[in-house]
DNA sequence: CAGTGGTCTAGACCACCGT
DNA sequence: CGGTGGTCTAGACCACTGT
């Protein structure tokens, strides 16, 4: 009964579910996981918070507890959400560690995960190229903020590595010299950017004499390019990244399911 | 009421819902799953095989039909049932195309997937080697069967490639000398073993004379070392592969979520 | 048209959490 | 203890398929 007269005298959200002829097409659940994920971007509800239980959000949206669930599922899938069970639902609040770890595949013999350090960070500003346009989605002209920075491995140097993202997203980053090592949790907790997912284009290269002295090896070793694209919840490039790797003793993981 | 029935006079599959007090703690849609995958393990449905509805289900196992759907979607998330809207509910029938795609991460320049054929294939009987005993959980003096053969994109060789699988789980394979291209098609058709998913290790390395001389390249060349332990639904490994891979303008994609 | 999956509801009961 | 998520049911209605 509930859901029934609020289904009617809808005021707030209407995006949910508001007149008795549905305009929106979409199954309802998918129209709740929208409209929570929108209040996570916009800021409303920032990670760690506390989700309205399930009964309360179904009263607002006008729907039945269940539906709610279902959508909450769904971002619960995604890793957007986390559930305690006698304790409500939060969003997610990632430690830079988790974060890291979810994207830096590289582990050592044993199969343990390998922690990164960085040095030698220096931040520039530029126009972004053709190939940076189109990894980011820009025009041509628009202007990017390009990363470098060797990152080391038990303080041995392995990665020389490039990381290109979008000023106008990030502004002000790097403006102080400064940029932290996993800079996916400064995206998060400075600019409200979740990163969401990547995807990753392995190849193996021989090593240029400028990055073999980068790395103190030989040049002409056997390198692992990393070419990296992030995406944000929305589905936009946030980051082009391109790493390259000297894995002696090391190895990259992936899972195929 | 004919759930409450079935719930009492239940004589088949009593792995569900027989008892009043059940004994078994999992949840019922988790009881469900695991019965269908038994099912589906044990050859009672083979793959393209039309499952009961879910009404029929929910009747035979003494269950409502929300928790029977509930079961069923995990195995859907999982690849192995399709639904098909106003048709039923059936067992995954992957093509050859299609298990071959998901396994085989290679791509060219221009993004499209890299279709591979096979060339100089020989099989042989051993017994384990350590390591080979190690990545399949075998005894080390267990028998397997190694296959190593070369693969070809546009009819340039550009893998060298040891498969190594646990001769007990596939009798007679390669007997007569024939090894298909795609195995895993083989192994799913022909022995009822269904790859689940698989754990890859990505290192480049240096092309040594004789894999330089297989492929038609110069030794020291950098190549993409894989090595692959694939995983049938049980969870148990079922085959060890290492592909010594010439990515000249290709390049292996990995996705991280 | 009958039969199937897909969505949604209302309500029950359980398991867990913090006070 | 009250409030939360977790499970399960029974039944309604819709959308799609093949005959």
């Amino acid at each position: 009964m509930h859901a029934r007269e609020a289904l009617k005298n809808r005021t707030i959200s209407p995006s949910v579910n508001d007149a008795s002829p549905r305009s929106d097409r979409r199954p309802l659940y998918v129209q709740v996981r929208t409209d929570v994920l929108a209040r996570i971007e916009a800021g409303m509800w920032k990670p760690g918070a506390l989700l309205p239980s399930e009964f309360a959000l179904a009263g607002e949206l006008g729907v039945s507890q269940g539906t709610v669930r279902r959508g909450l599922d769904s971002l619960v899938q995604d890793g957007l959400l986390v559930r305690r069970q006698g304790r409500g639902t939060f969003v997610a609040d990632h430690t830079p560690a988790d974060v890291l770890f979810r994207f830096f595949r590289i582990h050592d013999a044993a199969g343990h995960r390998v922690a990164p350090t960085s040095t030698a960070t220096r931040v520039r500003r530029r126009t972004a190229s053709r190939a940076e346009a189109d990894a980011l989605n820009l025009a041509i002209n628009d202007r990017i903020i390009r990363i470098t920075r060797i990152r080391l491995a038990d303080g041995r140097p392995f990665i020389s590595e490039t990381v290109v993202i979008p000023a106008s997203r990030f502004p002000g980053l790097g403006d102080d010299g400064v940029v932290p090592n996993t800079i996916y949790d400064l995206f998060q907790h400075q600019y409200g950017v979740t990163v969401s997912h990547a995807e990753e284009q392995l190849e193996p290269v021989a090593a240029t004499a400028r990055v073999a002295g980068q790395l103190r090896i030989k040049p002409g070793a056997p390198l692992m390019k990393i070419v990296r694209i992030t995406y944000d919840l929305s589905g936009r490039p946030i980051e082009w990244r391109i790493s390259l790797c000297h894995l002696k003793g090391l190895h990259y993981v992936a899972s195929v399911r």
